[in-house]
DNA sequence: TTCGAGATCGGCT
DNA sequence: GCCGATCTCGAAG
């Protein structure tokens, strides 16, 4: 039956994961001007290739929902640091989830990539994530991580460098009528900011849930 | 389709 | 110790 998907989208898998990064310039402006602009564009790792569908935007110490809200930390450090790096970090004990950082250095200000669409490696990505559907290959930032084989290692990583193993590279923006924004998914400080980024009507943007707080282990 | 709970561990108070 | 920028599965509707 006919795929959904066309074999490699636009531009042969070679010719995506061969692409130039964007500049590093890109990223050195504030945060909420460059989250929307990354949708479209492509993330790559390895023989990887991600499409961002999602993202949300941080801005550095005066969001009480950013990580670099408490300051600089040896967990935060990178966000402290140069625009277009990456910053990874672990949570709930078994995921990780990427950010891109943003503003001059030292603004700690930093767009967590959501979601988005494999389109490179695509038996690569199936591989790790062996239950997943297509859609579900990167929907959600730790899925988004599996595929990509995103860990540890690459927190630091320069997503501008072309000779980098990870790379943001140019791809399709999306139509600017197709951008919209709102609140920021499963975040308690700064709901009021609304500064989550989708492509409407793209299948893998991930299902909105407000921030449900976990229920207290029951200890027996 | 929606909801609830468990998994699991590093960073921070 | 407490809790989190999450995901998955199973049960119920």
């Amino acid at each position: 039956m006919p795929s959904t998907h066309p074999p490699e989208g636009p531009g042969t898998a070679a010719q995506v994961l061969a692409r130039e990064p964007l500049p590093r310039e890109f990223f050195d402006r504030p945060v909420d001007e460059v989250a929307p602009d990354l949708l479209g564009h492509v993330l790559v790792h390895g023989d990887v290739a991600v499409r961002l569908t999602e993202v949300e935007a941080y801005a550095g110490p005066l969001d009480p929902a950013s990580h670099a809200y408490r300051g600089r930390t040896t967990r935060t450090a990178v966000m402290f640091g140069p625009p277009g790096h990456a910053y990874v970090y672990f949570t709930y004990g078994m995921h990780f989830c990427v950010n891109l950082v943003c503003g001059p250095d030292g603004t700690a200000s930093a767009v967590l990539l959501r979601a988005g669409e494999v389109v490179a490696g695509r038996d690569t990505a199936r591989r790790r994530r062996p239950r997943s559907t297509e859609r579900d290959l990167a929907r959600g930032p730790a899925r988004l991580c599996t595929a990509l084989a995103i860990a540890r290692e690459q927190n630091g990583a320069d997503a501008c460098d072309p000779g980098g193993p990870l790379r943001i590279t140019p791809g399709e923006p999306p139509d600017r009528s197709l951008i919209r924004q709102g609140p920021r998914t499963g975040v308690n400080g700064g709901k009021e900011t609304p500064w989550r980024f989708w492509i409407d009507g793209d299948p893998t943007v991930s299902p909105y849930r407000p921030h449900t707080p976990r229920k207290r282990r029951t200890t027996r």
